[in-house]
DNA sequence: TACATCTTTTGGAACGTTCCAATTTCGCAT
DNA sequence: ATGCGAAATTGGAACGTTCCAAAAGATGTA
């Protein structure tokens, strides 16, 4: 019989103010520290406030004192591990300085991005934090701004606006990349991802783009290859490429989801990526340093990505009328199997 | 210049009361959508609750009613998939329902365990589901059971109570992952993880062990292979299978997670899972349809179970006295590429 | 017109905190 | 003893809701 012997009221700080002999407002103050308490009155409040079981009522001091340490993460993906990583890192900070992430998961979906940001906002969290759904309009961030509601953008920009940012360096990192694949002597590169995916898309490709021409490279339409950037799409993708004429050797992959896709597919057609073709991805993910074989990519260290979002946030709630913070992750190339052989 | 042009204040009940001459008793109701008020007024209300851009205050309602639409919940391993998943399930039906999740990360450390969930209980979450850290100590329930807050514990039992609880039937899935991998004519099989990981690791490995003996198998003691449960512990565990002499054929590993790391593992040296080595795997994470090869598993389907971990929860705060709900999956044989070809 | 009945609206006390202003208590010098 | 500044404590209003009991309005009946 679960959840029976049910308190009959759980204990206020007025009922330790009762046991203790003193005034609620000296209950108050003992709890917040204060150091205008005498020590034994401070111990005595203590004592009380142990013996009835007393737990703190956070909703009712956030009522009062016009704030909250709640923060509200809206998240678009998280069983894509760069998500879940980043997710990690940027609750572990929150949770260090004393906040509590209300957790939203949107799946992509625009119309439950709109629906729990409104949540968010009836629940007076201290701030938001948005990891946006694909094609977030504009409007969205307008609507939070004007509810005067901090708020900070994650990986994915939208719009021109100036808001709080943290990403990562995208066009940096797929030159590195494809950069990379050049100097193992690939000279015929695909680039698999979403065509039309946002700006994140958009800047990896045209990073891409810049390393093939600057490297006097052609670049072939049918190399862009058009796919879902996920698991599956990546499949997809290197049946595309393989079946391509004078077909590329390598392909620079959106992200690791897709480059992990890639493997699979490779390995279906009795090819072994880092021998018969080369894989790069994007991310940083932990699963790449364990796929089959490991994953050559582009790491932005997702954890840590979070970890410093977080202090971004964090920064902006202290002060709360400073300019747009931003911040960029350089991303770092990371050499593993499946791009280590030279090109045939 | 962000965040800027904060609202003088927001607008509350009685701004709206104020505004279409009414009480903000009136306004309340209007706004609960009670039927005694008259449409006409009614209407005259929404609109100035409108024009105000009025938000709801969850705050300050949950304190007059003593009841929140949050609920807590707590998750050990997000960069598990499985977890990752899980949580999604959960997330989504816990939303369908009108509530919101508070979501701490343990990273399997029980001390942060301990700090989150006396976090919560100050949040006054409407229920806790916890999804628990690898050993921890049955006292935990009780803690909050003392509290009187509903609690659903996932995937992983504590101890020997009878508290609300989502898993899925472990035993039944080794078994059945064993007996595949005997008919398929392995007679040497290995089983890797964490010796002495808690209750869900004693259940797998007792029916891996049954499988073998029902088949009159014997179960020699290095195969028992003992590594953390995790991407490098399952890269560690081949390594260490391929070293014995009389070595397995195939393994049965704890997890997909594991089976993972040693599909890389495999590919390392040379092999290929599934023409080689046997390996499944457990849980039934979306990336072992795409891994390379793909991999066989024990499906409990994640998504799904956490789908159905929401509704018993919902159902326990529907009826808060009534005896303990429990709910174990029934696994299912999903067979790929890793375990697909016969013993050599 | 007066009364009963039904519909619609409302005042105000809660919920558990915080914090200002005010009060009491204390220690100490006169 | 008395006064006085500092230290310690306290009363009570506020935060934005809900909801009970009661009041007010509407409608119908005798």
């Amino acid at each position: 019989m679960p959840n029976q012997r049910r308190e009959p009221r759980s204990a206020t700080i007025t009922d330790i103010a009762r046991v203790a002999a003193v005034s609620k407002s000296t209950v108050s103050l003992v709890l917040q520290g204060s150091p205008l308490i005498k020590a034994e009155t401070s111990a005595r409040v203590r004592q009380a406030a142990d013996t009835l079981g007393y737990v703190y009522h956070r909703g009712a001091a956030a009522l009062r004192r016009q704030s909250s340490k709640i923060v509200g993460m809206v998240i678009n993906d998280l069983t894509n591990p760069f998500f879940a990583e980043l997710l990690v890192g940027m609750e572990h900070n929150l949770m260090e300085a004393g906040y509590v992430s209300l957790m939203a998961h949107t799946g992509e979906s625009l119309e439950t991005q709109e629906k729990v940001l409104a949540s968010m906002r009836e629940y007076h969290a201290a701030g938001l934090i948005l990891c946006p759904a694909f094609d977030t309009p504009p409007g969205v961030l307008e609507a939070i701004r004007a509810g005067g509601i901090p708020l900070l953008v994650v990986v994915r920009p939208i719009g021109t606006g100036d808001y709080d940012f943290a990403g990562s360096d995208n066009e940096a990192g797929t030159f590195m990349a494809t950069e990379h694949l050049i100097q193992r002597g690939h000279r015929r590169i695909a680039f698999m991802g979403r065509v039309g995916g946002g700006p994140v898309y958009e800047l990896r490709r045209i990073g891409f783009a810049r390393a093939m021409t600057v490297h006097g490279l052609p670049i072939v339409s049918e190399w862009i290859v058009d796919i879902p950037p996920t698991r599956t799409g990546g499949r997809e993708g290197i049946r595309q490429v393989l079946a391509l004429r004078d077909r590329p050797t390598a392909a620079v992959c959106y992200n690791d989801v897709v480059a992990f896709g890639a493997l699979g597919a490779l390995g279906e057609q009795g090819l072994i990526a880092g021998r018969d073709f080369a894989i790069i991805g994007f991310d940083g993910v932990a699963d790449a340093a364990h796929s089959n074989p490991p994953l050559s990519t582009i790491s932005v260290d997702p954890g840590h990505l979070g970890e410093v979002a977080a202090e971004l946030f964090l920064q902006r709630l202290r002060e709360p009328s400073t300019p747009a913070l931003r911040f960029l992750a350089t991303p770092r190339l990371v050499v593993r199997q499946s791009s280590r052989a030279d090109a045939p």
